[in-house]
DNA sequence: AATGAATGAGGGTTCATTCAT
DNA sequence: CATGAATGAACCCTCATTCAT
């Protein structure tokens, strides 16, 4: 399965075939993962939710040291990007999984769902402007998502990471912020 | 060559076999297309430009219409969101090509140098934050088509559209305004 | 499907597999054979309707050039194991098609129902006794088509085999004659 | 073995693999099935010794009482018909495994064989009529096999059972009576 | 006696591509 | 411009068998 998520990450969903992950994990035939797995669908959620413990582990403690929900939100967005440094080959196979998913996404939606949320309490707080929920968490995750993939491409030095994470966060606490936004010129 | 459009936005880009593709075209074999185009690629990169010949025709003139360039990021936010509405089919299209991109992306890398040169000169102007521009563009860009991907998936009325143009437009608006950005709280 | 036929022949249903067939075809890999069918069940099926014609179009005659119920069970029977002569490959992969059949099997139900239906009229014409006309024809049926399979196993001189017919029918013209039946002793 | 009998006769000849047939037998593992049984054919070969020790055990003392070559063959086919009320999963099986047999089919040839001697002796007698007795001991036993198999299926009634094995036995009786059949008209 | 992992072969199916017609 | 047949590779999956533990 450390396999799955290398292959995945190295040669694409698209390419991440049983043969690879085989090959890749040292097997001599792809009957052993048809004989751990169900089937395709099956190995490829084993690999979502592997990896969103080892996301959660990372991203859990420092989201809920954060205080209001301007800091949640920066947060977020910071510890996502700094996970880079650290589980460079998850992220970019969980992107492309996510991407590619289809049905397997009760993640994608879990997470969605959860900035939804996250910015009608903060609405009602008064910390959030009066924007539309739905499309602000839409456009801010999937937005996150390319930012961490483009870093997951070719990982940075650490302090660098540091800076596209502020730099992300600013980005999205200008976007939220209430505020005199947005006439129409 | 439309018949290849109408299936990736259909079935996908994972689907859209030669078969499909020629079954969805009145032809009995897989043949035509071979002769055609020199391989899948070169299918694949011809509906990019299709593609993106359409959807410049009906861009274009309203970005050109707007002065400034705070009033052009508008523009070209809001234009695309209502694209959805004349050419749902062909944004799902485009859309899906360019997530598995791999290659073919010139497309999308001209956008997103477009964006960051947009930023840039904007910056010197005045009227953008400091921001990072390689980020902010590459997680706008991305966003932004989150948003339209959503909206081709099933397309609301229009009045609906120009609102959810109008909204993200706003959020970008407010992003990548100047003023009083980011403190760490 | 003449290759497959002859494998079906030779091999049996349960090595009847696409290679085998591809290669007793002449053809270098198994794709063609899916190219041209839609599934394993469609070739199969297509090769029963295609036994059948052949069958058809030597038994239908001689049985209606008998006259009366009891004639025409006769001539069924006789026609039946004279094909072996003709058509031993074709039979033995009908017979082996029909017993693991699962769905494919119009052609045999049809057969029954054809069967009951004759007893029933000759029942009624009294030239039949008054048997059973499901257990019977069941009965009936598939022991013809064992002594048709073990004939067609490797097939006998024509006048052995003309033998055989006539001494089928004699049993089966016995079995079904009305009067003296049966006492439990 | 009891699991592998049950799994022929649920899932048919062809999908009784070890794995299914563990799983059944609640083991976890095939490992166990190649450890007890040399391979398949051995496997299958004690599972047909079994199940005609059962049957055996319920059809000989019916076989034995009865007396004289006529009353037998009707002992054997109304037993083997009854015997569907008491064992029909075991039958089920046995007649998949006699259909697929290929090699393991001492079973049935003796069977086949047993018949033969029956009505040459029964000839003998001058009970029977002048067949041939191999085309005939062919013909009926697959014949009642068609009808046990049939009715195990989903077994009747007992009533409807042994109405059932009358009809036959009362068949095979006319089949087999001597005196004036079988002129070619 | 039982497990769990591994193997190697074979299964049917789909694919992009080629080519004679 | 179009067809239809063919190729060779890759795909996911199931199988019987083996073996260390």
């Amino acid at each position: 399965m450390r396999a799955a998520i290398a292959v995945i990450a190295e040669a694409g969903y698209l390419k991440a075939s049983f043969s690879r992950i085989a090959k890749h994990a040292g097997l001599s035939s792809t009957g052993m993962i048809s004989y751990h797995f169900a089937g395709k669908d099956d190995l490829l959620a084993a690999c979502v939710t592997e990896i969103e413990e080892i996301t959660g582990a990372f991203m859990q403690p420092r989201i809920d040291a954060a205080v209001g929900h301007v800091a949640q939100l920066r947060a977020f967005v910071e510890a996502n990007v700094e996970l880079v440094g650290e589980h460079a080959t998850e992220l970019r196979a969980l992107i492309d999984l996510v991407k590619n998913a289809g049905s397997r996404s009760d993640a994608v939606d879990g997470r969605l769902a959860l900035f939804e949320e996250h910015f009608r309490t903060g609405q009602a707080a008064g910390v959030f402007g009066a924007f539309d929920v739905r499309i602000t968490a839409l456009a801010l995750t999937t937005g996150l998502d390319a930012v961490v993939a483009t870093a997951a491409a070719n990982p940075p030095e650490p302090a660098e990471l540091t800076r596209i994470g502020r730099e992300l966060a600013d980005l999205y606490v200008r976007a939220t912020a209430p505020g005199s936004a947005g006439g129409t010129a």
